[in-house]
DNA sequence: AGAGTCGATCATGCAGACTGATCGCTGGCC
DNA sequence: GGCCAGCGATCAGTCTGCATGATCGACTCT
């Protein structure tokens, strides 16, 4: 343990040097976190005598207070500490929860309403005692931050993930289609509409989804503004906008019910990579047997899945 | 901080944890770190109270006392915040010496004698104040580990590595060669000689390399056992006894002098993959702009030497 | 049954962490 | 230019709480 390099260090003092980089002084970190401003500035005095650096620049004054670059090497690192601690916290809580606690997963509208039902029916029927709770958002980045902090246990993600203490599969290439009102002259060609051609034509888009930014800046690549006519982040509601004709979108494949008869699927031209869907646990946790079978089964349902849409 | 989940946690909390780990019995354990018994059972005492489980389970009487699952647990994070403790330790370290503080660079022998020269002279043109320390060793795995403790900044290492807080790059693929004695027969050979032909020669091999172990178990999959006459580390040993002609060895390319004219080269004909080599640093460290670069300069040189060594 | 080993517990002593008050410094304001 | 406000450093005092040493109870092995 650091007793051999660093000793008589103390979390305190790691958390002190938090306070005081957030707060920008010693007297509002110490109210933050309920000590005297004495208090504070004599943890960061025996901090400083531990590292035998200075952490903490004072300007002197009434002017704010920042960290050194040291002190920022060493808060970086207490945010690490802290991440990890958390990681404890959340097993320690899950191992007293038994094998029959929750599994907290992470899921975003696609992927649940296309491979969550299968997976969870399967997953069910071998693991009966474990209650699965489903936490939904349109951001996976959202999901993530709570994997990061231990309040999901595995959550699906769109890859190549933020950076993060995560480990990650992944579990299928969903292919963007462009999806079109039923009775659109563009369900009828042959010939796929090129990049330049998707540009023209007035889109129906994301409001804050990673991938549809993504999707957009490799429009633009095209050369001309793509032509965003409403945003949503309700698969349903952009569908239903673009069978009342508002306009056309460019969304992954998984997230189109397509037995909707007022639309129509058509294949983009360019290439554009398809969304890689993933399924992310924190990397520093313990998987629990019922947390790595989900892993498994999320890939065999969706190995399948990806079988059945090539064969279609 | 851990301050709103686990009040009142305490780095020396996990040090005892571990301590005992490591010992087996409180008594032990409080001698080991300078304690009586007392403290540490004082210790445990509060660090159960803190997580609210029981971490230590204490079988009674003159038996060794264990760590329970969540104490298992526990001690793996432990580990986790000592490693990061570490790193802190080492980041502060280097900042403290500055910019021409020194750049720790594990290497082994081969990559020593084929792309170091060229990398070490290019970096000290482009870096003349920070100067660079070896450290060599025949096993990578070793290497790793000064890496994980902060004692090296970066380490040549084989890729795919063992697990551990390591990120590294893929500098370049060094392809099996077999090494006979110059006047050989199989010099003249024109087809290349199979993998089963292969386990029939008598064959020098190395002692403690993780690469080695992998070739022979590869040379194994041909049905028979491999014939290993002699074991050395050193490549110029393995070398010379070729030359000998105690034996043919079946190296990688970078390992081998060329123009040592008492050998010749002779391609293998099944397929061995070749050995990958990379350069790793600590996941959760800094990287200096020093080491970057050296990352940087590396890659260029690699590209360059795979480029001459495919055109020849 | 007895000896021996181990952890738990208790009273005690003491280091060191926090408090509250005070001082010195700096920048902004009139 | 002088005053004031805000900030951190410092110091003496208090008190928490950690480590100590002795003792007790539990258990195993002989």
């Amino acid at each position: 343990m650091q007793t051999d390099r660093w000793p008589g260090l103390e979390l305190r003092h790691l958390i002190a040097l938090r306070a005081i980089a957030a707060e920008g002084s010693f007297g509002r970190a110490a109210t933050s976190l309920g000590y005297t401003q004495s208090a504070i500035s004599q943890q960061i005095a025996a901090l400083e005598r531990i590292v035998g650096t200075r952490v903490v620049s004072r300007p002197g004054g009434p002017r704010r207070v920042s960290l050194t670059e040291a002190g920022r090497v060493l808060q970086c690192h207490a945010e690490g500490i802290d991440a990890r601690l958390q990681a404890a916290y959340a097993d320690v809580a899950a191992l007293a929860a038994g094998s029959a606690g929750p599994l907290r997963v992470g899921t975003y509208q696609s992927v649940g309403a296309r491979v969550l039902p299968t997976l969870l029916r399967r997953f069910g029927t071998a693991w009966p005692d474990v209650d699965v709770s489903l936490t939904e958002s349109a951001d996976d980045g959202e999901l993530l931050a709570l994997v990061e902090c231990g309040e999901l246990d595995v959550s699906f993600c769109v890859l190549p993930m933020p950076a993060g203490p995560f480990e990650a599969v992944e579990l299928l290439r969903d292919p963007y289609v462009l999806v079109v009102p039923a009775g659109s002259p563009l369900a009828r060609r042959v010939r796929p509409p090129t990049l330049s051609e998707l540009v023209e034509l007035p889109l129906i888009g994301y409001r804050q989804c990673r991938t549809a930014l993504k999707v957009e800046s490799h429009l633009r690549v095209a050369g001309r503004e793509p032509r965003i006519v409403f945003r949503s982040d309700d698969n349903g509601t952009v569908q239903g906008l673009v069978a009342a004709g508002v306009g056309v979108a460019l969304v992954p494949r998984l997230t189109v019910d397509a037995s909707d008869p007022a639309i129509a699927l058509v294949e983009p031209g360019g290439q554009i990579p398809p969304r890689l869907i993933g399924l992310a646990w924190h990397r520093d946790r313990r998987r629990s047997p019922a947390a790595a079978a989900l892993v498994e089964e999320a890939r065999a349902v969706c190995r399948e899945f990806e079988g059945r849409t090539a064969a279609a």
